[in-house]
DNA sequence: CTTGACCTTCCCACGATGGTAAACCCTAAG
DNA sequence: CTTAGGGTTTACCATCGTGGGAAGGTCAAG
């Protein structure tokens, strides 16, 4: 097969499968004599697989562990157990994280004319300063992005 | 005011305030004699307002528009609150496909025995075919992880 | 043999952020 | 005045997964 007609199969591009292979996912694609990549069903099968771990948000490094396990003859459904929690855990930080940036804007939104009038609780409450910091303590973690901190300076002055 | 104390002041990293810079996002900082950009308060009070929409998801093209309406002293509120809507619509879809997810995951997981034995329901399910389709429709959301990325993959199958 | 649909590799782009390096600037202490 | 240490500047690289496109090779049908 191609790489064309295994992408149709695996519904993964093109592009993708040539990219996986890059990075190490899935092992280089056997070549016919003038270097087209040739896939077998098992290829498509390996790829199909990746394509629906995708689709449950696992990251490609998390699928490299899932296909070890997959190919793993003697693992423990525990360590696959682990996997999915952990994968579970990271999504519903997300979710959570932006499920609290909905209800701020829902509770802005719902205070908002949304007239002809220029008057706006949403612009007022970005421009304020920090108000209603109901944490003072510096709450590391549960925010997406900005990993790190802006912190790097030393107030020395 | 320095980069670095105007970064303090507005939480916003220095690193970010040259790129915001870059990308015209704010206008170019004045200079002193020798290079280092200078800032004044109204400028960190928009960094600040920038900061506080970042934190609520807005990107950075959207804060684009926010911060013209925030400059248009003749802005309608109307128009601030559609895109605040439209935000959320976004939000509100990720947040949707996550669940999706996750409920997806969960279920999986009850399923697992999580012991030594190595069949795991998990790993069969990413290994069948499409199964369990309830929408036989082209499902051109699901975008999972923090992604922009049109995964509106051809798919022409 | 030509044409068009494939395939190949290589480079670029996205978004927002961090890291690093080399060079320059500023200030306070000696 | 000199020096040390920190701040600043630009420039480039990396992330992560995906798409786009160019330049050129291959293949199969007409």
């Amino acid at each position: 097969m191609n790489i064309g007609e295994a992408s149709k199969a695996s519904k993964v591009s093109a592009k993708m499968i040539r990219y996986y292979e890059q990075i190490g996912l899935i092992p280089p694609a056997d070549r016919t004599e003038s270097g087209y990549r040739t896939y077998t069903q098992a290829d498509i099968h390996r790829l199909h697989f990746i394509r629906r771990a995708r689709d449950l948000g696992f990251s490609v490094a998390e699928i490299t562990n899932l296909l070890g396990l997959w190919n793993d003859k003697s693992r423990q459904s525990a360590d696959v157990k682990r996997l999915a929690q952990q994968h579970i855990a990271e999504l519903d930080r997300r979710i959570e994280s932006m499920l609290q940036m909905t209800e701020t804007l829902k509770a802005l939104i719902h205070c908002c004319a949304g007239d002809e009038r220029p008057d706006c609780p949403i612009l007022q409450t970005l421009e304020q300063p920090d108000t209603s910091e109901d944490e003072p303590e510096e709450r590391t973690g549960a925010v997406p992005r900005r990993s790190h901190g802006t912190r790097t300076a030393k107030r020395s002055r």
